[in-house]
Order: C-alpha cells, then sequence, then structure tokens
DNA sequence: AATGAATGAGGATTCATTCAT
DNA sequence: AATGAATGAATCCTCATTCAT
C-alpha cells in the first residue's frame, strides 16, 4: 500500500474532500499537461474544477499541494492497471512480457501524464518529491520482484546484482514511450516497440 | 555540422558577443541547475554573470533565449566529449564498449545539465524546441550509425529496423544515469553502471 | 445610444464594476490631466484611487484601457451636458446660440479634459481609436443636425454639401477654448468669445 | 525673426552642429510621425539619423531636445512657405484668399507634422514649450495683420477687438485639415475645402 | 462550506543617458 | 569628433494567497 502524504484540510466530511480533491486533480491535469505547471494559475484550476478561487484554497494549502496530488494519482493510475496482470499466477517467463505490454500499454495510454511528471517532479518542494520518488522506484520494484523469481526458477540467467539496474532500464525504456515519443511514434507502432523491446529484453535474460 | 538558431544583439563585436554570452549561460546553467529555470530571475543572472540588469539584455532578448542557450551550451559540451572517440579507427566490436565508457563519464560529468535539459526543454517555445530536439537526436544518431557499422561487418547480428529504437535506447539508460541518479548512486558505482549496461548491450547485440 | 468597447473583468458583481472603474477614471483623469498619460504609471493610478496595485488590474486589463475609459467618460459628460439643451423645442434660429453657449460652457468646464483627449488618444490602440473617434465624430453630428434643421425651415441660407464642414468648424472652434486658452484667455472672457463666435457664425448662416 | 533656443553642445564648428541637427530632426520627424514621440527610442532616432548612439548626445542633451528641434523646424517649414505670399503687394482683399490656400496647402503638404505638434507639444518640458507655443503665435499673428489691414482700407467690416479672435479661428480651422482629416478627407478634397471656409470666411469679413 | 474580491511582492523587460576608447 | 557598450532605475503586469461575508 501505498504511504500518502497527508495534506491538512479544515473540511471535516472525509468523503467531500476526496470528491473535491478529485476534481481539483481532474482539472489540474488536464491544464499541466497542456500548459505546464508554471503555465497554470490557480485561478484557472479552481474554474476548471468548477469551484471558487476560495473554495480551492479549502481542500489544498499550496499550488505546490496540487501538483503533489497530481503526481500521486498519476502513480496511482499506473499501478492500478499495472496490478492485476502481476498478480496472476502463470510462469514467470510468460509473466515478464505480459507485464511489458501492460506496462507499455498503460505508458502510451497515459503518456501526457508520464510526460508531466518527468517535467514537473522538480518543481515539487522536496519534502514532497520523497513521496513521490518514492511512489517512482515501487515501480521498479515490481519488475525487480519478478526479475528475482525468474531467477530462482531458473528462467533468467542474470547476476543478483544486475537485477536492479535492469528493473530501472525497463521503467525508463518504458517511460521513454512518453517522452521521446516525437521521434519514436514516426518509425514504431505500440505493438512494434512492445515487440522488440521484449525480445531485445529476453535476449538480454536468457542469453538467447 | 549543428545548427544553431540565431539570436539577434545589437552589439557589433562578434567576439564580445561570443564571451558575453559565455558569461551569461554559465551563470544561468549554474542557477538553473540549483533553481530551476522559473525558480531563478534575469536579475539573478545578470549578477551571477557580473552584468548589469541592462547589459543582460544586449545579448539576450528574452529569459527564454538564455534557456536556449544554455540547451545548446549542453549538447555541444556532450558532443565535444564524445566526437574523439567516435573518431577513432578501432574495429566496431570494439568501439562501441569505448563509446558507451564515454558517453556515461560524460553523462556522470554533467549530471546537472542533462538534468537540467530534461526538465526545462519544456519551457522552451517551439521554434526554440525544434533546435533542441535536433540537437538532441544527433546524439541517438551517433549510436545509430556504430550500430550499422557492426552489423555491416558482421559484429552485430540484430535486424536493420532494431538499430533506431537500440540507439534511443542507449541515449536513454545513459541519461538515466543523471535522472535516477538519488537511487542508481546508492547501488552502483559509475564503473560498475558502464560494466553492467555494455555486457547487457552486448548481449543483445551479439545474441550472446 | 453611444456604442461603448467592453472590458473583460473576472469580477462579476457588474455594479461593483461600475464603481470601482469610476473611482479609477476619476484617478486616471486626475493623473493624466497633471503630468500625461505617459508621465503617469499605473502604480500612481491605483494609489489614489484607493486601489491596491493588483486590485485597478481586476477592473481593468491595461493601462491603455484606462485611457480608453477616461476618453469614454470624457465624451459621456460632454454628452450629458449638450443634451438637455438639443432636446428644447425653441425655434431652430434660437436655438443654435443657446446650443452654442452650452458647448463653449461644457468645453470651459471641462477644459483639462478636452485637452487630454486632443493629447492622448493618439496613445490608443487603433481598434480602441474606432471608438473614440466615433464618439467624436457624434458631436459634430449634433451640430450637422440642427444646421439641417436651421436650412430646411429656412432660418439659414446655406448649401447642404457646406453643413458638415460647418459642423466640424463649429466643434473645433470650441474645443479651441480649451487647446489655445493661454493665449485666448488673456483676451477674451468666456462670455465675450461665446458672444463674437456666435455672431460670426450667424453671419455665416444668414449672410448677414 | 524667430527666437530659438539655444541648445547645448561640445562641437566646436557650428556648421557641422548644423549639419549633424539636420539629419538628427529629418530621422526623428519621420519615426515620431510614425509612432508618436514615446513610441520612439533614442537608438531609433540614432539609427535612423546614421549616427551612432553616442554622438547623437553630442548634438542635442535629451530626447526632449530633439523633439523641441522637430516643433521648430515644422513651424520654420510652415512660415517659410508661407511667408512669400504674405510679401505680395497685392490689394488686400485679395491677399487673403491668396494666403489662405496657401496656409490650406501647406497644412496639407505638412499633415504629419502639423499632427505631431498637436499631439506631442505637451510632451515638451515648460520652457521649451514656451518657445514652442510662441512660434505657434507668430502665425496666428499673420492673419492677425492681414486683417487689420484690411479693416483699415475698409475692405474688411468687423470690429477691431474681433481680429484676434478670428485670426486664430483661421490657424485652428486650417490645422483641422490635418487633425480630422480622416472624416474631413472623406467628403471634401482640398480645394473644396479651400473653397468653403474661404467664402465662409468672407461672410464673416464683409457681412456679404 | 463556499465564495470571490482584494492584495502586494515580485518579475521580465525597456531605454535614456553616460563614458571610456 | 565619433562610437557603442554598459547601466539601473523605472514600468507594466501577474498571481498565489487571504479573509470578510
Amino acid at each position: 500500500m501505498a504511504i500518502t502524504r497527508n495534506i491538512a484540510t479544515p473540511v471535516k466530511d472525509p468523503e467531500l474532500v476526496r470528491l473535491r480533491r478529485e476534481q481539483i486533480v481532474q482539472a489540474a491535469t488536464k491544464l499541466f499537461s497542456q500548459k505546464g505547471y508554471h503555465g497554470t494559475t490557480t485561478r484557472e484550476i479552481a474554474r476548471e474544477s468548477g469551484l471558487g478561487t476560495g473554495t480551492l484554497y479549502e481542500y489544498v494549502n499550496s499550488k505546490e499541494d496540487i501538483l503533489y496530488l497530481v503526481c500521486d494519482m498519476i502513480h496511482s493510475q499506473v499501478e492500478e492497471k499495472l496490478l492485476p496482470v502481476l498478480i496472476s499466477d502463470a510462469k514467470v517467463s510468460e509473466i515478464l512480457p505480459m507485464v511489458l505490454a501492460s506496462f507499455f500499454r498503460v505508458i502510451d495510454e497515459l503518456q501526457e501524464l508520464v510526460l508531466l511528471i518527468y517535467q514537473e517532479t522538480k518543481s515539487l518542494p522536496s519534502e514532497y518529491m520523497h513521496y513521490v520518488l518514492k511512489r517512482e522506484e515501487e515501480i521498479s520494484n515490481y519488475f525487480s520482484s519478478i526479475l528475482h523469481s525468474g531467477i530462482a526458477d531458473g528462467s533468467f540467467s542474470i547476476a543478483e546484482d544486475v537485477v536492479l539496474l535492469m528493473a530501472h532500464n525497463i521503467t525508463v525504456l518504458g517511460q521513454m514511450w512518453a517522452f521521446r515519443r516525437w521521434t519514436l511514434h514516426r518509425s514504431y507502432t505500440l505493438e512494434a516497440f512492445t515487440e522488440i523491446q521484449t525480445s531485445l529484453l529476453m535476449r538480454e535474460l536468457c542469453g538467447i
């Protein structure tokens, strides 16, 4: 379960808080994607959320809070789409390609948001950054654990100390589909991209 | 030869322009790395450059110009450090590891700057972005051409249509050393990182 | 009914908008008269209006907007003072002297403002200028219609194609009382000025 | 002979000063006409003059000096074109229409400049304004003296105390051709304008 | 709980003028 | 006498945040 930073609010009803923050995050996500964090004003976020300028600040203490909530939400979405596949009880060597395919598909669907995270994380105050990076790391961890299982059952022939790096490689190569899209989409479909990356990875893992 | 966007200036002596812009870029690079593009004021850049507020604007037309110059300079530095190795006339299968080592070393040295590019390119107006992305692509192209040679002389056994993607993979995995440093540097030294990435790559390339 | 350019504002209560803009216009009018448009800063206008710097910009989008509002208001004042006389149902040959007297009196009262319009209209962006010139023309039109009636009922013996020019002459000779005041006020009282101009005009009109 | 304010210069050769100031005034006149006084920078004036930024300030002490020189030059041009006609020794009643025709023609030729004076005189510091207004008044004086002669020889039947005002009227109605041109030129040619204004004036003067 | 008007610190940019060469 | 690089005070405008209603 992901650790999430608490954000203070004077509003008592927690369900209402959840609802309003959802409105805010949805609006902010849209605007940040279009115009960037710095290019978006809190007024715009309020309007897009359907809230008053003041109301926004009942549910959030600063613009940075909003960015944090957005980042948090994006990670949740990635995880949410990834988890079902991870739980499957197929053989490891079969799971990995499936997970990769899901992962790349998620990235493809959430392109704008992945981009957003890459570009705006550094705008967060460092205390928030901690949380966001933690979430980011969790994704790598999924791949790590698959790799470990694969080594354990003999499917993969790589050294233990390579695992961590490979997990990062996978994560970053997936995200690359979002942040290098202008170039990559010209030459590859998502399917081609997925197939090539998967087969390259299998060559690394199986030495074939 | 890199195409570079011309930036208008009323100053006539081109040598002086070069000199002052160097001061400006150096100051801006430092400040942007520390506080981000949006977190840095033009006044700070001027002061750090040792110029008056007005003088800054004799050499640059906007804050965005400065960011562009910074990006441009960073790419130049990467290329400058990369080129000597690329020119070497060793066998392709020997060149690649050398190039990788150089590339990763450059990234390591210019960490802050690579990070900077990743985070701030999107703050450029689109006309500038064009140039910056072009430069970025040139780096991938170096790797592409090495891969092509390797295929040609039989050193590498990969399909032609995989080349482009692999070149991007290499570029991004290198840059990852900068933008995931907080995690990676905890577990790997630059040397270990280089060695693992190289060997993984050779497995992909040679099918061993 | 005068067409007036709409100026966007985020403030919702139209009555408040009216009130605040009135404050702003009053302050700006005073300052522009004293120091000219370019010599007045937006901060000064804000302070003189009793508003914060930021508040000013809730009711106005630029300094040019303020100038526009000032011009608009001046024309409204001139018209407001002129209309009662125009509506009177006296004979045309009697109305004209009355209208002239009113017109010159208005100019005398609003001297500074008339001057202001003459000097600063050209500082408006062309889209605004359109509106201001339209308003200006309306004043000439009042005189035109009086002259036409006079011709129709035989009071005035001038050709139809002279009417327009005479209307302009009247307008400009009136405004002259404001923009040549330094010289004229030395030699004539408003009453003398009015009497002479009126009698000269009647000679033109009646050929006497 | 017009009194002209002296402007200090470190340059010794008076002929050179005259030459350079001519360049400056010509450049400034063009630019002020196009973009207004405030919209024109001293740098632009220097460039258009073919001088260096610094050189400009060898011949002029401030931007206001330039405006003054421009105003002065415009008045000289008006006078220069007007004088030949004034000297003529025809009968007064014949001279006036000729003078009017010349005056209106000059205004027509120098439209932009007349406009310029109207709009920018107030930008002058008050000490300069004095001189400019004096020059302006001289033009009225020409008309005054013609009117006086006409009264003296019985051509005109108007009271002495009307003369001054009529002289101003004439001046302003002429200038109107420049500053109301957008409206007037739509309805009248210069010739028609001249003819109507002249005949209206003769009605005033001769009571016919 | 909701609102939106009010605020002022802060930021990018301009430009008349100076002065060393 | 000519130059043009250097300057910083000044300006318009923005926007995150607050607070009275």
